[in-house]
RNA sequence: GCCGAUGUAGCUCAGGGGUAGAGCGCUUCCUUGGUAAGGAAGAGGUCACGGGUUCAAUUCCCGUCAUUGGCUCCA
C-alpha cells in the first residue's frame, strides 16, 4: 500500500501501482472524464502511468497549464502520425507544446506542403483522434532505441538521443506512431475533439541557423468544439485590431520603399498621437525631476568603441558615415546612453548634485535584419522615451523604485492593469556575452530583485535576457485581449560609468563612480503606439485622439453656423472637425462612427434656434442634447479622468 | 540574413496567354436631407521592377525589390 496525498492534504492509502486515473474516478466520474494528466511529487505522469511510492498528487486538467500542455504536447504527436500517413519517409525533429498550442519541426524530403494541405492534415487528424488510441509509454534501452530509429532512418531523433542516458529513454506509441519522447502524454487520442493547423514556417534545426532548416508545423487543439471556435474569434479580433490595419485606414503612419524598410512616416493624425505622448510622459517627467537634453543623430565612432557597443554590434548596424575631412567616422546613433554620459561629463559633479536624470525622446538607428521588421513594433529608427539617471550607490534602489513608480503610472493611464516584471539576467552558461566584473553584476541584479520586492511587483526570472552591459527588469503586459507584450524596460548599469570613466566627488573629497539606470516606460514611440492601437482597437483615450469631436450638419444651411460652433469647442482646447460634405446625416454618422470618433455634435434647425447641440456618443445610440458648456465641460472632465489627474 | 507565401486603381480585392474589373474613396452634377450607406455621371492602372519563353506576357519561367507567416536576432 501506499499513502497518496491530495492537494486539500486529504490521504488516501491505495494499493501500490495505482494510477491518477483511478484517483479521479474514485472521486468521480466527471473528473476523470476531464484529468489530463496528474503531477506526482512534482512530476508531471501521464493519467495511467502506475505511481510506485508514496506521492502527494495533483490531478490536471485543461485548466491547468501543464493541463494544456500534455494535450498540446500529445496533439503533437497525433500529428506527427497523420503527417507520415500522407508523406511516408519524412524525418522528424521535435514536436512540443508552446504557450499557445504546439508545434513540429519535420524534414519533409522531397515532399512539398502548403497552406491548402493542412486542412487534409487536420480531417485526418481528427479521424485518428476518433480511435480513441491510447498512448503507450514504453521504458527502452537506448541500444534498442537506436536500433529503431536507425531502421526508420531518422538522423534527428538518433542525434538526439546521442545526449539521453541509457535507462532514462521512454517511447510513446498510438496507432501507428511511435516517438521518442519524455511525455507525458494524454491516456488517449479521443481527449482531442477540435484542431486547427495555423501556419506552416522554416525552423532551423536545434535553432542553429548554421543547421539544416526544417519545415514546422504550427497548430492548436482544444476539448471541446467550442473552444476552437473561441480561439478563432479571438484571432479574428487580433486580426481587426492589427495596428497595420489600423494605422493604414486611420491614416496615422505609412512605409515607404523610396525611404526604406523599417523606417515609418508619421501622417498628421499619428504625429499629433505622439506628440501628445511625448508631451504627457515629459510632464511627468518633469515632476519626478528629470531635466530634458538632446542630442544629436549622428556620433563619432570613438564613442561607440569607448562604450562597448561598437564591438558588439558594429559589423551589424548601418555601417559608418565618413567625410571630406581624413579619419572621420561617424556612425547613425544607435542609442542615446553614450551621449547621456558625455552630458554627464561635461562638469565635475559633486555627491550634492546626484540623481542626475537627464531625459530625451531620442530617435536611433538600428540595423535589425531585414526579415524580423514588422509594423511598428520592430523597425529600423526609431524614437526611445530614454533617460539616464547617473545616482550614488547609496541611491540607487530608492531611484530605481521611483522608476518603477512612473513605469506603473504611465501603464495606469493607459488601462494597462495586468502585467509581469520579468527579471532578465545573465546567462550563466555563457558569461562571454557580457561586459564588466561579476560583482558589477551581483549588485545590480540584487538592486532590481530587491527594488522589484520592495514594490511588490509580480515576478518571473529569465536567465539569457539582459542586456550587454546589465540585467533589466522588462515589463510584459497583457493587453485587452489577453496579448501579452513587452513594454517598459529599466536596466541598472555599472559598466558604462566605468567605461566612461564617470565620477563624483563625495563629501570626503573623494572620486567616486556613479551608477546608471537606464529606462524608457514607453518602450519606444513606435512600439508603443503600435501596441497602444491594438489594445484600445484604434479606439483612442479621449484625452490622446487627434479628432475628439465631429459636428454634423443636417443640411448646408447649418455649415457656417458649424464652424462657429468648432471654433467655440477649440476654446475650450477640444478639438475636431466639421463635416460638411454634402451628404445625408446617416452617413455622415455611419463614417464618423467607423473613424472611431469619440463624440458626434449633429446640427440642425432645432440646435440652431434652441442653442443646443445633440450629442452622440461613438458607439452608442442614443443622443442626448445640452448647451455646449456642458459639452465642453463633460469632455474637460473625461480627459482629467483619463489622466487620473486630481479633479 | 534563412525557409515559405504574396505583390492588379488611393484602399479592400476579383480576374486571367490576345494591352483590365468590382466595391469603397475621389471629382462634378442632382438632391437640402434629423441619428449607421440618397441618386447620376466622370477621372483614376507601364497589372511591383528587370530579364526570358512566345506571333503575342499583366497572366508562364528566372532574378531583384517590397510586403507577409515563421526561424535566428533585438544595445
Amino acid at each position: 500500500m501506499i499513502n497518496i496525498t491530495l492537494p486539500d492534504g486529504k490521504v488516501l492509502p491505495l494499493e501500490k501501482g495505482v494510477c491518477a486515473m483511478d484517483v479521479a474516478k474514485s472521486i468521480s466520474e466527471g473528473l476523470a472524464r476531464n484529468v489530463l494528466a496528474a503531477e506526482v511529487n512534482g512530476v508531471v505522469y501521464d493519467a495511467e502511468r502506475p505511481i510506485l511510492e508514496d506521492a502527494s498528487i495533483k490531478l490536471l486538467t485543461w485548466n491547468d497549464t501543464k493541463g494544456k500542455e500534455t494535450f498540446w504536447h500529445s496533439t503533437a504527436h497525433l500529428m506527427a502520425e497523420a503527417l507520415e500517413f500522407y508523406y511516408p519517409g519524412i524525418k522528424l525533429a521535435i514536436g512540443p507544446a508552446i504557450e499557445t498550442g504546439f508545434y513540429y519541426d519535420i524534414d519533409i524530403q522531397d515532399y512539398h506542403i502548403t497552406d491548402a494541405d493542412l486542412p487534409k492534415i487536420e480531417d485526418k487528424m481528427v479521424e485518428l483522434a476518433r480511435e480513441k488510441q491510447n498512448y503507450i509509454r514504453r521504458e527502452i534501452s537506448k541500444s534498442e532505441a537506436i536500433e529503431y530509429f536507425k531502421q526508420k532512418n531518422d538522423p534527428y531523433k538518433l542525434e538526439l538521443l546521442e545526449n539521453l542516458k541509457d535507462g532514462e529513454i521512454t517511447f510513446y506509441t498510438q496507432g501507428n506512431f511511435t516517438d521518442l519522447c519524455r511525455g507525458p502524454h494524454l491516456p488517449n487520442t479521443g481527449f482531442i475533439k477540435a484542431v486547427k493547423l495555423t501556419n506552416i514556417a522554416g525552423a532551423y534545426w536545434r535553432g542553429d541557423e548554421k543547421n539544416k532548416q526544417l519545415t514546422r508545423i504550427y497548430g492548436v487543439s482544444f476539448p471541446k468544439k467550442k473552444d476552437l471556435d473561441d480561439y478563432l474569434t479571438l484571432l479574428e479580433e487580433a486580426k481587426k485590431r492589427d495596428h497595420r490595419k489600423l494605422g493604414k485606414e486611420m491614416e496615422l503612419f505609412i512605409f515607404s520603399q523610396n525611404v526604406g524598410q523599417g523606417l515609418p512616416l508619421w501622417l498628421p493624425k499619428g504625429a499629433q498621437i505622439r506628440e501628445r505622448l511625448e508631451g504627457f510622459l515629459r510632464k511627468a517627467q518633469s515632476k519626478a525631476g528629470y531635466l530634458p537634453v538632446v542630442t544629436p543623430h549622428i556620433g563619432n565612432r570613438d564613442l561607440y568603441i569607448c562604450s562597448g557597443h561598437y564591438e558588439k554590434y558594429g559589423q551589424d548596424s548601418f555601417q559608418p558615415i565618413t567625410t571630406p575631412a581624413d579619419g572621420e567616422v561617424f556612425m547613425l546613433k544607435p542609442m542615446n546612453c553614450p551621449h547621456h554620459c558625455e552630458i554627464y561629463k561635461s562638469k565635475p559633479r559633486s555627491y550634492r548634485d546626484l540623481p542626475v536624470r537627464l531625459a530625451e525622446f531620442g530617435t536611433v538607428y538600428r540595423y535589425e535584419q531585414s526579415g524580423e521588421l514588422h509594423g511598428l513594433t520592430r523597425v529600423r529608427g526609431f524614437t526611445q522615451d530614454d533617460a539616464h539617471i547617473f545616482c550614488r550607490p547609496d541611491q540607487l534602489n530608492e531611484e530605481f523604485e521611483k522608476v518603477i513608480d512612473l513605469v506603473q503610472y504611465v501603464f495606469s493611464v493607459f488601462g494597462f492593469e495586468d502585467y509581469t516584471a520579468q527579471v532578465s539576467l545573465r546567462d550563466p552558461e555563457n558569461k562571454t556575452k557580457y561586459i564588466g566584473s561579476d560583482e558589477n553584476w551581483r549588485l545590480a541584479e540584487q538592486a532590481i530583485i530587491d527594488s522589484s520586492a520592495k514594490k511588490g511587483l509580480k515576478t518571473v526570472v529569465e536567465y539569457g535576457e539582459a542586456a550587454f552591459y546589465g540585467p533589466k527588469l522588462d515589463f510584459m503586459v497583457k493587453d485587452a485581449i489577453g496579448r501579452k507584450w513587452q513594454l517598459g524596460t529599466i536596466q541598472v548599469d555599472y559598466n558604462l560609468p566605468e567605461r566612461f570613466n564617470l565620477e563624483y566627488i563625495g563629501s570626503d573629497n573623494q572620486k567616486y563612480q556613479p551608477v546608471m539606470i537606464h529606462r524608457a516606460p514607453f518602450g519606444s514611440m513606435e512600439r508603443f503606439i503600435a501596441i497602444l492601437i491594438e489594445h484600445c482597437a484604434g479606439n483612442f483615450p479621449l484625452w490622446l485622439t487627434p479628432e475628439q469631436v465631429a459636428i454634423l450638419p443636417v443640411s448646408e444651411k447649418y455649415n457656417n453656423y458649424s464652424h462657429e460652433l468648432l471654433n467655440l469647442l477649440n476654446n475650450y482646447d477640444i478639438r475636431g472637425f466639421v463635416d460638411d460634405r454634402n451628404e445625408r446625416v446617416g452617413k455622415k454618422i455611419r463614417d464618423n462612427e467607423m473613424k472611431k470618433i469619440p463624440y458626434m455634435l449633429v446640427i440642425g434647425e432645432k440646435e440652431v434656434t434652441e442653442n443646443v447641440v445633440s450629442v452622440r456618443k461613438h458607439g452608442s445610440e442614443n443622443v442626448e442634447t445640452m448647451s455646449l458648456q456642458s459639452f465642453a465641460h463633460e469632455i474637460d472632465k473625461a480627459v482629467k479622468e483619463n489622466l487620473k489627474i486630481q479633479l
